[in-house]
DNA sequence: CAGTGGTCTAGACCACACT
DNA sequence: GTGTGGTCTAGACCACTGC
């Protein structure tokens, strides 16, 4: 980033190094939209950068603020808003006297960030862990429907596990779910029997893929013959549908996942605001 | 806020005015954990009493940062911060250039905000406005799990309204809703009937209550005959329940709503981060 | 043009965690 | 004590809105 003079007023100084990020001619905006972007959402976006390339893995402490100022010629302030900001988004995790830390699925305190049913009565403490168990995990050619959820093509590899989670021993949670090939590359009902606590964080630490957010669509479903035995009830019974797209960095969908939760003894949880 | 020494540095004079507001003596701190409270969450306090108070109604204009700091002696940064927090909360808008705005269920950008049934094809705009009913509204003692969910105490007077939403011509959903008595004086179904929006839009206006956040239980349950004939489904047709306590200001629970959602050709979305 | 929120900087001090 | 994030201030300039 050329400074050439070292700037009268501090603003000016900013200007310039914005102009140097975004822009590539010395002056002149062409363009009716000049795409104004503030200094701390190209720091943001330099900081995200080096999450999805691995720099920084789920659980590090990332560099400092004072020092991520200085790498990017940048205030502290500014450094400051851009992890503000990636604090809020849930991929950074800032702990005062500490530092700054890569956020991940591991922590105790988030096991069940992205599951959203809880007993009626009680806490999720008080149920006990969740048991699970994998009933199938191949590889085979992508359906229409889940090559289109994955954004792949039709016929791309994919793996398809399907698994049931039980809470003090009553089956609860009937899901299927279909992962992208390529990066759960060596994926097997053994890994994913022998692993402890949540699946995304399996996900996280042997194949490198966090899962950032998701979007649920939920409906109300009959069960059928085959889920009903599975969870325990008589057929016709109401189930919870839950389908989900799961997204790691930069919005790549990385999980297409369908749910039949039983909802007898259990709510799906939501906070609006 | 007395200020002795105009103050050699800020930051002594910014910890003179927290300890002005927090604490009444002149200084020892004598319990064990001394309740630190940054003075933006203060100012945040300051506001949200203001907005609980009336002083400013939703839709209004709030005064300007500068004029806000000036008011509680304290930089602009600093009511920033609080007006920031208090914009995440959804509970002002911030609009560059104009001002800063109490929010409010009435723009048509946020009427469904609370709304989270969608249809499966297409989008909220393309299958036109909700058709609402009014079946029943009347006041009545509460029952006990009415009284638990709204904080009072059994057999004191609430309103009780039945209503269906129908979507191009179907009937969606089915809704029993509870109000507190007081604030609500004055309800009747020819007031929910003449409203043209949003039913929180017409809480706001009518009787000055605004929600800010709302609870939501889902199970799925099978239509009972009532529901089912009102809703045109068969009995044992699988609907979601959806379960809501509105808070307004305050955490003060302000409705207590139970719906069932058709499902058939709509779905409840979620957003998990 | 003035007024508003939005961005950026520089520097000070506080609260917390480790050593 | 040192280093981290957290708070607060003061001042400058940018971007947007409306007179």
């Amino acid at each position: 980033m050329d400074q050439t003079t070292p700037a009268s007023s501090p603003m000016a100084n900013a200007a310039d190094k914005a102009a140097s990020i975004s822009d590539a001619g010395p002056a002149a905006p062409t363009t009716g939209t000049p795409a104004f972007s503030p200094l701390y959402q190209q720091i943001k976006g330099l900081i995200l950068q080096s999450l999805q390339a691995g720099e920084w893995k789920p659980g590090d402490l990332i560099p400092s603020e004072l020092e991520l100022a200085g790498r990017f010629r940048v205030s502290q302030g500014t450094v400051r808003k851009a992890i503000d900001e990636l604090s809020a988004d849930n991929l950074l995790v800032r702990r005062q006297g500490k530092g700054t830390f890569v956020a991940t699925h591991s922590e105790q305190q988030v096991q069940y960030r992205f599951l959203r049913l809880e007993p009626d009565s009680g806490n999720r403490a008080s149920q006990g862990p969740a048991e699970r168990q994998i009933l199938d995990c191949r590889r085979l050619r992508a359906p229409a429907e889940v090559a289109r959820m994955l954004g792949l093509r039709s016929g791309e590899p994919v793996f398809e596990v399907r698994r049931v989670l039980s809470f003090q021993g009553v089956p609860t949670i009937l899901e299927d779910l279909w992962l992208p090939g390529d990066p759960f590359k060596g994926l097997s009902s053994e890994t994913l029997a022998n692993h402890q606590g949540a699946m995304y964080a399996l996900f996280e630490s042997q194949f490198g893929v966090r899962m950032v957010r998701a979007n649920e669509k939920l409906k109300a479903v009959a069960a059928d013959a085959e889920s009903a035995q599975t969870l325990g009830v008589a057929p016709g019974f109401p189930l919870l549908s839950v389908e989900r797209v799961a997204y790691t960095y930069n919005d790549t969908p990385m999980e297409y996942r369908r749910g039949l939760y039983r909802t007898d003894h259990h709510h799906y949880h939501n906070e609006l605001s």
